[in-house]
DNA sequence: CGCACGCATTACAATTTTGTCATCACTCTG
DNA sequence: CAGAGTGATGACAAAATTGTAATGCGTGCG
């Protein structure tokens, strides 16, 4: 799967190459809408994600290009601006979906793979599990050791990184990055804290723990317990 | 999709039938653990809910009697009681699920659909359209025209039977047994809230309303706008 | 018309979720 | 062992969600 991402602000662009790279996604990128364009036309990609502020020609007159050209290749918005007609326009002229900036990288995440979804006939996954925890992601359940525990939206987005990364540490930055926004005040304890929540709920009454801290590292979904 | 419900208080019995009839699914019902037994293990279901309590055998001897004879039939468990004890065992014994009484009736039948989902190889759907509006089921996103809208829990439940009901009336008491539990309290507004604040967000800012009053009936969501 | 009924709307209250902060406890290092 | 750094914890506060209740408004019927 090949993505392209048409951003000029480094720091965005590098954020969301990052994090679809680590999500086994192939991607490239252009600072700018000449760049954009050019690629988009004579490159194959799966998806476009295109800024709309862009130095030169903007993300809809990419958009327009390609549509024109015939292709149908799946565009994800990005938009500073949090105005309806921007929205709408993006929209009219054939993009499949937008999101303001700033944004949680789940969030990016989700559409991405709803968009990608829709163009191929792919099947995504309905459940999580990880030893004895289940996560049911339509429902939004989670089951423990067939006991039921009602998560919050964060805890559940939280539980949901954690098992989708299981065994692997995450740093509390990346952690940051994809269950708040990308403008995350970093001198606070709100991680912490909600790991502290979600440890009370699906690791306190049981025996085997599957939070781990990761001292100086960050936070991992242990699933090598007793093993 | 052939379901057999054993349970014995006629009103629960009911309330899953009627529901999952209307759901598009063939239900057998049986009103104690013998008949339930018996059926199950002579006709061929392709999911079976059984309440933990009964007159005669309870429902861990039936779904004991089903995997000894090698069945593999997924089987949601009913109990009335909130002791984990009743939980765990009813998992190990090989129950694929359970549901705590009293429950929502969109609960019960969201689970009913991941189960039979696992069983045979079917994909489910992803996300429900109307007109210009949006329902992601997995990333629990809301769209109209290209705009992005944030809903509550209670507001996308709401949203979600309307739209898979579209165009179709549904009475208050129908509502309240989906999206709240059965025992739902009748002399309370809590739906024309649920509905005026489901309103706002997704049609007080567009020109062609989608959720209409049937005076004297309940709610719809209509789609036949213009047409 | 005017009253009753059904729904809309608003205000408010209870509850839950989420974030902030201060403090405590532990670990590692010198 | 002392001190610094790092995470854990608990208390609090802000914000969001959800439910309750009172009132307003319009429609249709007597």
């Amino acid at each position: 799967m090949k993505i392209l991402i048409v951003e000029d602000e480094k720091k965005i662009s590098d954020y969301i190459r990052q994090g679809l790279s680590e999500a086994g996604y192939v991607v490239d990128t252009a600072r700018n809408g000449l760049d954009g364009r050019h690629l988009a036309m004579t490159d194959d990609f799966d998806l476009l994600i295109l800024d709309v502020m862009l130095p030169d020609i903007d993300g809809w007159q990419i958009l327009k290009a390609l549509r024109q050209a015939g292709r149908k290749t799946p565009v994800l918005f990005l938009t500073a601006r949090d105005s309806v007609a921007d929205r709408v326009k993006g929209l009219d002229l054939g993009a499949d979906d937008y999101l303001v900036k700033p944004f949680a990288f789940a969030e990016l995440l989700a559409r991405v793979r709803t968009l990608l979804r829709r163009g191929a006939g792919t099947e995504m996954e309905s459940t999580l599990t990880a030893v004895d925890l289940e996560l049911d992601l339509m429902s939004r359940r989670v089951i423990r050791a067939g006991q039921r525990i009602s998560l919050t939206a964060k805890e559940f987005a939280l539980l949901e990184l954690l098992l989708r990364h299981r065994d692997e540490v995450l740093p509390r930055s990346l952690i940051a990055s994809q269950v708040w926004d990308m403008n995350f005040d970093s001198d606070t304890n709100v991680i912490d804290v909600a790991i502290r929540r979600l440890r009370m709920k699906i690791d306190d009454a049981f025996e085997t723990k599957l939070i781990r801290t990761v001292r100086g590292m960050g936070y991992m979904l242990d699933t090598t317990v007793g093993g």
